[in-house]
RNA sequence: GGGCGCAUAGCUCAACGGUAGAGCACUUGCUUUACACGCAAGGGGUUCUAGGUUCGAAUCCUAGUGCGCCCACCA
């Protein structure tokens, strides 16, 4: 043998390992040897396709490492172990990019047209789009890279149309005009779950809308005041609403109040959306410009009166005072007229939260617009069920809540939008394209060959472990799970792993914005891959999120420098005739105990894989090695020299590499490609997992 | 307005009904022939507060305080 250095240095190895494990094609299960007796049972898990505009952040890694360890401890235990791996075209987030970059060559996509602009995008794709897939290499992640996937591949399309046209023939998609929130710099629609929410110090304007004739009303005037943040809707106002059991508003209900400054007059009526509590109880109604007036309309029958356009400024409608404005102007416009017209009652500090694009961050807009929907109804229930009828369970089991309470009170999904990167709608003639996660509820079938009937779809089908970040829970979690259920007539998966957040050291969230993000590949360069993983897992115990400190990565690199040392001494001792197998009978007390200490660790290691419990899992294994074998049995072994505690050594020592394979694979790799014998498996990836039934 | 999570050693976290542990940091020794990325020994906690249940509570219950996150069509 050669003689090992004497400080393991991940650099000299990590590369070079993983070229050795992707030439020995075994991250295709097809490529695996000989199977047990009984053969293999498939074992799959599809990755989360990162969107193609990202790179690698702590989440990521945190999650390709979950993914790595279950997928590389059913490889060596027999399974056929499938982890298909691609990405996601990531319709706004792309086009967003590529238009950003086109900015900066002072070319806007409009000066393009489409074609041209969506070729700007696959060229953007092809240069930058795998930049996550080598940095999931970097990681060692032992993914299936012949079967990877693009949620816009050729046979992605045909998976996309087919189910849109199930869906259109079943009856449960349709189009329609609706109040949708619209991003006016994205010039797109969004559903709800692509809204953020911002915090906005804004005022509440009173405003007077007076009583045709001599009729009078609560405190003897003769107005009625209803509170508004967005005084410059009014001109859409189409009803002001009192609740049926308000009786302040009794005799008013089926008369008119006159708008101002346009002075239309428009009804009074009753609905019990309104809350009686809030404001003067009495409401104005937008039916063109807020989500619940417009559903409040089609109650009443109002009409629809749109004031505001697709980029944000007053339309005609809005009168000769206000059209080309811009929102902001028109409020200010309409607060000085109403103050000068003595209509303001009064204006009031009022902290709001307003809805701004989850993308670009711009103030969303309602706005009156034709869409393509997907009834939810009947498919949310399916996905209820499946999680009910404990079919699918989260862990921690505690998310199941989010994902229950979302699909109880779900509305139609809008599926179209109104950009050019993303799947055609089938039916539709140039405009829209399907919101990106219509085509990722379709992953865990789709990357599989469907509609096709293909030999992957029906080996591999349904997958056993989904896992994901908290934040995707209904945007693609759920929809998963009914899409799986209505196409393939079974669920697509059993557990959902939801993994921890990883925050910044101070308790906040990581993000580029904030400058407490931290780049995995920067902790792979300093402390190399393994310890990388190993410090995310060691922090990961209890599903709880971790605060991000290095510390545990230098454990990490510290513990991997211990496995180095005590491999270089185990083959001085042995000389390179090393037995991965324990003496059968051991006579002597200290080898017998090793021994049952080892199988003892493989059982607790084992069972908390299967029970998703990593971090826990890593300690046992840590614990185990350096505590157990390092600082008793080596020492104890020093003072030996008797064949059965030789094999002994050796024995658990290959026992130890393997355990700690799914979480440190490439230093573990590289002892066992060093001290291995001819007639060991040839790689460590596929040797068999110690056997946890004595 | 609802919901969820967390509060344990200086820091980050385990333990989840039976005498409080780890990693990092700290102290004191060690060129012990695998490892100073190491070895040995050690210091440090009335487990957020107030009640309660129990023979026994960090662990269960109630209330409170402080953080963090999510959902919602109070205009």
């Amino acid at each position: 043998m050669q003689e090992l250095a004497k400080a393991y240095n991940p650099q000299e190895h990590e590369d070079a390992i993983y070229a050795l494990w992707e030439k020995s094609g075994f991250f295709t299960p097809e490529n695996l040897p000989k199977p047990p007796a009984g053969g293999r049972k498939p074992f799959v898990i599809m990755l989360p396709p990162p969107n193609v505009t990202g790179s690698l952040h702590m989440g990521h890694a945190l999650n390709a490492a979950i993914q790595d360890i279950l997928i590389r401890s059913k490889r060596m235990r027999g399974y056929d172990a499938l982890w298909v791996p691609g990405t996601d075209h990531a319709g706004i987030a792309t086009q967003n990019v590529v238009e950003k970059m086109l900015k900066k060559q002072g070319v806007s996509r409009h000066d393009l047209g489409r074609e041209k602009f969506i070729e700007k995008v696959w060229e953007w794709k092809e240069q930058y789009g795998n930049t996550i897939i080598g940095q999931l290499k970097k990681l060692g992640a032992s993914c299936d890279w012949s079967r990877l996937r693009f949620t816009m591949d050729a046979g992605y399309v045909k998976a996309v149309e087919a189910a849109f046209r199930h869906y259109y023939e079943k009856g449960l998609i349709y189009k329609g005009k609706r109040v949708v929130s619209w991003c006016t710099r994205c010039q797109t629609s969004l559903s709800d779950l692509e809204l953020e929410y911002k915090d906005e110090e804004s005022k509440l304007w009173h405003i007077r809308y007076m009583i045709p004739g001599r009729e009078r009303t609560i405190a003897d005037r003769d107005y009625i005041v209803v509170a508004t943040t967005r005084p410059e809707t009014l001109l859409g106002d189409e009803a002001v609403a009192v609740h049926p059991d308000d009786e302040r508003y009794k005799g008013l209900v089926g008369k008119s109040v006159i708008l101002p400054i346009h002075q239309r007059e428009i009804p009074m009526i009753a609905d019990a959306a309104i809350d009686m509590a809030f404001g003067t109880g009495a409401v104005k109604v937008t039916p063109a410009h807020d989500i619940t007036d417009f559903e409040i309309s089609r109650r009443h029958d109002l009409p629809l009166r749109q004031i505001i356009d697709e980029r944000g400024k007053m339309t005609a409608e809005a009168g000769k005072l206000f059209e080309g404005a811009k929102v902001l102007e028109a409020r200010e416009r309409i607060i000085a007229e109403l103050e000068a017209q003595g209509l303001l009652d009064k204006e009031e500090a009022y902290p709001h939260r307003i809805a701004v694009c989850y993308r670009c961050g711009t103030v969303i807009e309602p706005i009156p617009s034709e869409q393509w929907f997907l009834k939810m109804d009947v498919l949310a229930q399916k996905a209820l069920l499946a999680v009910k009828e404990k079919r699918i369970t989260f862990h921690p089991q505690r998310w199941e809540k989010i994902y229950t309470d979302w699909l109880e009170n779900i509305r139609d999904w809008c599926i179209s939008r109104q950009i050019w990167w993303g799947h055609k709608i089938p039916l539709d003639g140039e405009t829209d394209v399907l919101d990106t996660w219509f085509s990722s509820a379709l992953w865990p079938f789709a990357t599989l060959g469907w509609p096709k009937k293909t030999p992957d779809l029906e080996k591999y089908y349904p997958t056993q472990v989904l896992s994901t970040a908290r934040d995707i829970i209904n945007l693609w979690v759920a929809r998963m799970v009914y899409s799986g259920i209505e196409f393939m007539d079974r669920e697509p998966f059993a557990d959902v792993i939801v993994h921890a957040t990883v925050l910044a050291k101070d308790g906040r969230r990581m993000s580029k914005s904030l400058g407490t993000g931290v780049d995995p590949m920067d902790l792979i360069a300093k402390y190399g891959a393994d310890a990388t993983r190993f410090g995310l897992i060691w922090m990961s115990l209890g599903g709880q999120d971790m605060k991000f400190g290095e510390e545990p990565i230098i454990a990490g690199k510290k513990f991997l420098n211990k496995i180095w040392n005590a491999s270089r001494f185990v083959g001085g001792r042995l000389g390179g005739d090393i037995s991965c197998a324990f003496p059968e009978s051991p006579r002597i007390v200290e080898n017998a105990a090793m021994i049952e200490s080892a199988h003892a660790a493989a059982k607790t290691i084992t069972e908390s894989i299967d029970a998703y419990d990593f971090g826990q899992a890593l300690h046992i294994a840590y614990d185990f090695f350096w505590h157990t074998f390092c600082d008793k049995y080596i020492e104890w072994a020093k003072t030996r020299d008797d064949e059965e505690t030789k094999q002994t050594l050796g024995a658990t020592l290959a026992a130890s590499l393997k355990l700690l394979h799914p979480f440190v694979p490439f230093a573990t790799e590289a002892l066992w490609q060093h001290i291995r014998k001819d007639d060991w498996p040839q790689q460590l990836m596929i040797a068999e997992w110690p056997n946890i039934h004595e």
